[in-house]
DNA sequence: TGAAATGTTGGGGCG
DNA sequence: ACGCCCCAACATTTC
């Protein structure tokens, strides 16, 4: 065992219980330094957006806030990653580096840099399992080719050894001599100027304690009626962990044991967890895809951007009120429900024959939860060019989503201010109805509340007009 | 993790 | 009483 500080290189892995790197260390007894490199050229267009910094800002603080606890503290430095650890190794006389490992392609990427710059054996490098339940690669067909639909690799996964058991956080951290210099957070620039985070800090209360506890709090109250639930954006029906998990303020081996002790009905909630892990898994062996579409016959489909309509989707003006409460709790909140994530944005591909990446690039810039392998396999969804995708001629209306899944029109009433007082019969087609219920509600379309900026009936032929055409070609 | 178009069936009104 | 038509309601097919 080597005398000398271990340097823990914390990614996205930003708690204390179940960090195989972290707990690795402190049980070899010598001092342990963590440290955090803030590093966004190292993800070239994949960069945090907005949201995503607001968020990693607390947490990091959160984070720091849990180290002193024990004694410890965080290391901040700027990248890029190879230089940072170099320089606090040598600073520090650190004898090890340890790192769970992070599976996008940008991490992957600088995780060979990294390994690249290092000397060895003069400083030793262990790396440790990241935040997937099953290693990517490790799940294959029986041809020994990844997984492309989702059932055949949730089954797959199922038959495999479960997820190991999460590790409690370690005991102590013992503290260096004297710890390396390191920024102060706000010097990283990850808050907003000027501060428009008012929404998201109302609704979101990032780090590890608050992931246990909402986790908690899921599991009592909501998972029992998960299956019907978790299609009610009114409702508080779904687990939120979303952001914790793509920081790792929680482990998927965490949700995973917590929700498996909970009982026989966490059977539909562990599948949504094996989406997350479809996806991770499908980025890790296709990671062209958060460009590029997976299926090649896509890559000439007739999109076509335009400005206008690009703007009335994004600030909630398309004159669909399911479409614009979604995008309105997107931009206050920093999240939306998954149900109306489908509906916006089959909205933009199919209705409106948007690109997806502009949809994709959208939400990286305003959600709190971004991940790359998410996002990616969610928008190839819509569009129909990826892993398991709807096919493209299923097209949302997004009247029916909003009457089936928001009857009582609780949930475009609260995003939608302008047509609160509209009746459940209207809410989601208020171009429909009699001018009498209009000005009972006080609305004047084309004024208070847009026209529909697309006729449903004619977006939808035009739409497998286009898919024809590319099927033509 | 759709929706629209088209087809089928069966009850009831009506001459 | 009977056949005819209408049209929900449900099922199937198509996009």
């Amino acid at each position: 065992m080597r005398p000398g500080p271990v340097l823990v290189w914390l990614q996205r892995d930003l708690r204390l219980a179940d960090n195989p790197a972290l707990s690795e260390a402190a049980e070899r007894g010598t001092p342990v330094i963590p440290i955090f490199v803030w590093s966004p050229e190292g993800n070239g267009r994949w960069a945090p957006g907005s949201a995503s910094r607001w968020w990693l800002h607390q947490s990091l603080e959160q984070l720091c806030a849990s180290l002193r606890k024990r004694g410890s503290t965080l290391t901040v430095r700027r990248g890029p990653a190879r230089r940072a650890l170099l320089d606090v190794a040598a600073e520090t006389g650190a004898a090890s580096l340890y790192w769970n490992e992070a599976d996008d392609p940008a991490a992957r990427a600088q995780v060979a840099e990294v390994e690249k710059a290092v000397c060895r054996p003069v400083l030793e490098v262990r790396k440790f399992p990241g935040n997937l339940l099953w290693a990517p690669g490790s799940i294959r067909n029986s041809s020994g080719r990844p997984f492309t639909v989702f059932t055949a690799f949730w089954n797959v996964c199922r038959k495999s050894a479960p997820p190991p058991e999460p590790l409690n956080p370690p005991r102590s951290l013992r503290a260096p001599a004297r710890w390396p210099k390191s920024i102060a957070l706000s010097d990283l620039g990850l808050e907003p100027t000027p501060d428009w985070a008012g929404g998201i800090r109302s609704v979101w209360h990032p780090g590890e304690p608050r992931a246990r506890n909402r986790l908690r709090a899921f599991l009592d109250r909501s998972l029992a009626g998960y299956s019907e639930g978790r299609d009610r954006p009114a409702q508080d029906g779904v687990s939120r962990m979303s952001p914790y998990l793509h920081f790792g303020e929680i482990s998927a081996r965490q949700v995973w044991h917590a929700a498996h002790r909970h009982g026989p009905n966490a059977e539909p909630f562990l599948r949504q967890i094996a989406w997350r892990e479809f996806a991770h898994h499908l980025l890790f062996h296709f990671p062209e895809t958060a460009q590029e579409p997976l299926r090649p016959e896509f890559r000439n489909f007739p999109w076509c951007f335009n400005a206008k309509a690009m703007r009335a989707w994004t600030r909630g003006q398309t004159g669909y009120p399911l479409v614009d409460a979604g995008m309105r709790q997107l931009w206050q909140t920093g999240w939306m429900h998954n149900r109306v994530r489908m509906v916006v944005a089959s909205f933009l591909v199919k209705h409106l024959l948007m690109p997806w990446q502009e949809g994709a690039a959208w939400f990286w810039d305003t959600l709190v939860d971004a991940d790359l392998a998410n996002n990616t396999l969610g928008w190839q969804w819509a569009a129909g060019c990826g892993a398991d995708a709807a096919p493209y001629f299923r097209i949302f209306n997004p009247t029916l989503q909003g009457e089936k899944f928001d009857p009582d029109g609780a949930y475009v009433r609260s995003w939608v201010p302008e047509l609160a007082k509209l009746s459940a019969r209207w809410i989601h087609k208020p171009w429909q109805a009699p001018a009498s219920a209009l000005a009972e509600a006080r609305i004047t379309l084309g004024r208070t509340y847009p026209f529909p900026i697309v006729d449903h009936e004619a977006a939808r032929k035009r739409a497998l007009e286009a898919w024809g055409r590319m099927r033509q070609r």
